[in-house]
DNA sequence: CGAACCCTTGACAGAAATCAACTAAGGTGG
DNA sequence: CCACCTTAGTTGATTTCTGTCAAGGGTTCG
């Protein structure tokens, strides 16, 4: 593991309060490794063993039932998945696999849960970033049962130009089929949903999305802090 | 607040396992009380001010946006809810209302965070509850789109008769409205969805459900450990 | 160059929401 | 005690939305 690694792992919400000597013993019995693009990390349903740290790439988070499947996030650095199952030591909800070649740091589940047994600026702090964990899910619930497949189309792209630092154009950065999936919609759904959406101020050619008439845009989804907000870092979709 | 209201708290996850001076401590800042039926405890957005735990009665979590509703979770005895807003100390993304005449245990979400920093082992229990939280929302995500309407009912059906005990005949216990929200449908369209649930051996006549050929409903919808276990205690739908 | 794979488009079928009407049950007030 | 009102639930007709199936264009990669 890379020294520079350990340097931004240190500076995350999730460990930049607890004791050095505490977090130096949990970086002990951890270890960054690299993944090549599609492999399936963990498999819903496994025992919860490492705490997951995505430090490079991106990492999709999906779940699946008889023969259907769907998208739940896509955790880009840095961001962290996979913590409720390592803290109540019972098998992963989710499946994970890498979008592309992505860097992870693995952090073994007991340490994690002796630790903060022992750390209490280490439990506030899992405290809080298990909290923003539910409440991005909880948006994520609201979103589908609120709104139709059109509006959370629009309010996704809402979304990605505000996390593009409300720049009017940008580019999607993950696949429209995984969009699609995340958003509770088939892909030829989201086609489709696209093509009409221009007349809500939205053009999307390729990866490249264009917001032609934020006025309109925010008339047909007014974005809502209660369901669009922030919460969850590096939770990308 | 009655002296076995106090026993019974005390042996809530949440707070069995603390130090009984910080249990006082944080029950002193506490109090019950009753509401009436139908009254709005909270309002989504509203800035989280107290734990709520339902002593008695039932409490419905819901969430709007425009002019729509829809159902989040139904809260009974003993449960708690919004503990992540009040950790994390920032607005409640659900609303609450009494369903029935209920008792709520009222903690003070500042003392809340105190403890919890002083106190190692309410710190895990918090982290315990709210992990079980969080997936609670995972699996309503993954059965909202994993699963065809039909299916939703179904499956609720499924674990409404394993949560009675494995009984084949049971009652509702909540309107047919709520539960239709809570699965992400319309009342009409639950009320047709029932009908033809006889195919798969389920039978409902008004609130009492009884459960006909329990082999072809497990046929139907085989239950998943990762969707319809259990998780979050008094989290009834 | 060929083979995947993603995306798009069209035609169609199925699912679900909407609108409207009606029933039944519970509560209220005369 | 009964007429009245409200509300939950049901049912039917209809529209809208969404998924499915099939085909074709474009791109990437071996």
């Amino acid at each position: 593991m890379r020294p520079d690694d350990l340097a931004e792992v240190r500076h995350l919400p999730l460990f930049r309060d607890m004791l050095k000597a505490n977090f130096d013993a949990l970086m002990q019995g951890a270890y960054a490794q690299a993944f090549p693009e599609g492999l399936e990390l963990i498999r819903q349903g496994d025992p919860a063993d490492f705490l997951h740290v995505v430090l490079e790439g991106a990492v999709e988070l999906h779940a699946g039932w008889q023969d259907r499947s769907c998208t739940m996030a896509v955790v880009k650095p840095v961001g962290t998945f996979i913590l409720a199952a390592c803290i109540k030591d019972v098998p992963y909800l989710m499946s994970a696999r890498t979008l592309e070649r992505s860097r992870l740091l693995l952090v073994p589940a007991s340490d994690l849960r002796a630790v903060f047994r022992r750390d209490a600026e280490f439990a506030v702090s899992t405290i809080t970033e298990l909290a923003g964990c539910y409440r991005a899910v909880v948006r994520h619930a609201k979103s589908l049962k609120l709104r139709n497949s059109r509006e959370r189309v629009a309010a996704y792209m809402l979304k990605q130009s505000q996390l593009a630092g409300g720049a009017l154009r940008f580019t999607l950065g993950i696949e429209k089929r995984l969009i699609a999936s995340y958003l509770g919609m088939t892909p030829e759904n989201l086609s489709r949903a696209l093509k009409t959406l221009d007349d809500v101020g939205i053009e999307v050619h390729g990866q490249m999305v264009t917001i032609t008439d934020m006025d309109r845009l925010l008339a047909f989804v007014p974005p809502d802090a209660l369901i669009d907000g922030p919460d969850a870092p590096g939770l990308v979709a």
